[in-house]
DNA sequence: ACGGAAAATAACCAAACAGTTATACAACAC
DNA sequence: GTGTTGTATAACTGTTTGGTTATTTTCCGT
């Protein structure tokens, strides 16, 4: 298992969240605080310090620090990963259809004949 | 919340197990029976027919019927969704950024003034 | 040095998850 | 009808998750 399916394990976990990806939306529109970001939810301090643990561990987020803050911010990066695979699949079946195309193509031209006959 | 943002939670877990990731990475290049599914794992069948369940509720996968055979395929739709959470998170921080040049570029043109001064 | 604010950590709990084995069901082959 | 193959379901188990409250840590202000 490459080195990278662990991160994305983590990654497409932590995108399953609603108060995450809620997170991710407001951090998307700049740097906030814990309390910043734990405002809009009927949740516990601890509740979204634990989330943005799962974020970071992810790649998602980053933390820095201001004082007593530690302002989270986005970190692009993971998302361009998760993104990455999701584009892997539609490749694979797009390439696919290419492929069943090029062989109806192929009978078409041939005469509607096998294609190893 | 959208109703769609339950797709989602279901969606973004079921793409976060490497086993229904290589599962899916299989169906994109077509169909196959649950056999063929479970064949590349050390692990029960029944197993693998969990994964299947949880990839069929999260959209990305349906089952058809050819005698003993449930054969899955690949539903692109899924992805598509999830895609587009991405694509918003992404377009988001951008926004931002785009914003952030316009400050910068209006602070150069007016002579490095504060924008309300 | 002390008090207070912001955040992290600990300890705990219920529910969900990912696997197991054993069993049941469905559809074909004979 | 009987046996066989393919798949699903049931029942159980250990681990993980998502929340809680209580406590601790970190840093600032005075």
């Amino acid at each position: 298992m490459p080195a990278a399916a662990l991160k994305l394990d983590e990654t497409f976990a932590a995108l399953a969240d609603p108060t995450r990806r809620a997170i991710l939306r407001r951090l998307a529109q700049g740097e906030a605080s814990v309390s910043e970001l734990a405002a809009p939810f009927d949740m516990s301090q601890p509740a979204i310090s634990k989330h943005l643990k799962v974020l970071e561990r992810a790649g998602l987020i980053s933390t820095g620090q201001d004082a007593q803050r530690r302002p989270r911010k986005l970190e692009p990066e993971a998302l361009v990963i998760a993104n990455d695979f999701l584009i892997e699949l539609r490749t694979l079946f797009e390439a696919r259809y290419a492929a069943l195309d090029a062989v109806l193509e192929e009978l078409k031209t041939t005469g509607a004949k096998a294609p190893g006959a």
